[in-house]
DNA sequence: TCATTATGCGTATTTATTACGCAAACTAAG
DNA sequence: CTTAGTTTGCGTAATAAATACGCATAATGA
């Protein structure tokens, strides 16, 4: 403790959603040794005066170009044989970006960044199998009780967008006609006058997530709640 | 990042209860600057080859003698400004004993060590207080969706000790009946042959929490809600 | 013996969840 | 232009869960 000699880093899952539907972690390539070659969760060094949260920004963008909407802290992994150099402690995060970032990212230096579906991911270095699992696990459950999923898509968009990211994620069906009626009776979401034109059937109305809104009704005690 | 120079302490809120009733939290006196003679959560430097929880165990034996039941992560307090002197970052825990240990505490050298009611709560060293914060929010939200409430109450109890503790974190009364029925329905509390023996009123069966039906009953898809 | 206190079991009422029918508004094929 | 196919949007009935509350029971203590 007169000389402790543990180094502090910062890791991000960050998730991206495609009406595909796919839900899909943003992952780089590393570079270096240990594990050069083998896909990893974007992350690196905090600086000495330098907010973690900075230095989650900083990193993502500095390694995958990537801005994201929606950051959390998930968990701290501090198992000193994580890393086979040094004691290395990891504060990992977890975030979401809104599809127009999601593109634009894949579009970037595709060698040493790429976006993978949850459900097909390559082995990663480290521990970063269990970062990635919890961030998984977190992510479904949160859905369930905080309106996060906004975070996944467009800014405006059609219901269906919103049932099928649920469908997704949650691995189950959900009834179309009951999750519309308890996800508007919150009365957080704004109708749109604009209709989404996709492909065959009747267009969708458009619809908003109303940040405002939603805190208001939080402090007046209504749940969000699946 | 070359030379990089953040230390890495743990920190635990440690929760006890009384049928008082009242919650507790168990803090210890600063013998040294910066804040010398303050208030503060119990904790320190992790060691080099030191897992992050096997920290939390030891500080909390060293400094207050508390052997504690029950521990998970709380979240990962890293502002470059939090302690004076250095960049350092604390992983803060969140553990509650049972009234045993809780009193065991008490006895011991109270001039550096002892138990706060969390409504009535010294000012702390470094950012503490806000730690503390988090940690009650987290404790009075992980009650309504895990059986952690057991972990601070005695191995057997009688049901009135868990609708007390229930009542007394939530803050707003509970239907007795109900609340039983709820918890009962779980099938998770081992009904024994004993009774309480204390003051006025008929004696209660004393009750124990099963932890293995517990994991079977979460396994099978039951989940614990009040 | 009788008031007081706390436990334990029951049932009625209200609220929320789930199941599902069907019209409306578009696209595309013939 | 007509019709089949598709997706949206709104309604109501059946079921399950949460809440409210009555009252007998088993002890203590005056």
């Amino acid at each position: 403790m007169s000389k402790q000699s543990i180094k502090v880093t910062v890791d991000a899952v960050v998730f991206g959603y495609e009406s595909t539907p796919r839900i899909s972690i943003l992952l780089v390539r590393r570079k270096y040794d240990p594990f050069k070659g083998k896909w990893a969760i974007p992350g690196g060094f905090v600086e000495n005066e330098e907010p973690l949260e900075d230095a989650v920004y900083r990193e993502l963008k500095e390694e995958t170009g990537v801005e994201i909407g929606y950051l959390e802290q998930l968990y701290t992994f501090g198992q000193p044989e994580r890393d086979p150099r040094d004691r290395i402690i990891s504060v990992a995060y977890f975030g979401l970006v809104k599809p127009n970032a999601y593109t634009i990212a894949a579009d970037s230096d595709a060698q040493e960044v790429a976006w993978f579906d949850i459900n097909n991911l390559p082995n990663l270095a480290f521990d970063h199998t269990n970062i990635l699992d919890m961030a998984i696990k977190r992510l479904r459950a949160k859905i369930t009780y905080e309106p996060i999923g906004f975070e996944l898509l467009d800014e405006k968009f059609p219901f269906s967008d919103l049932e099928n990211l649920y469908t997704t994620l949650l691995g189950r069906e959900i009834d179309r006609r009951n999750f519309r009626k308890k996800i508007l009776g919150f009365g957080m979401l704004d109708e749109l006058q604009e209709k989404a034109s996709k492909g065959a059937g009747r267009p969708a109305n458009l619809f908003q997530f109303n940040k405002k809104r939603y805190f208001e009704l939080k402090d007046k005690g209504i749940v969000f709640e699946i």
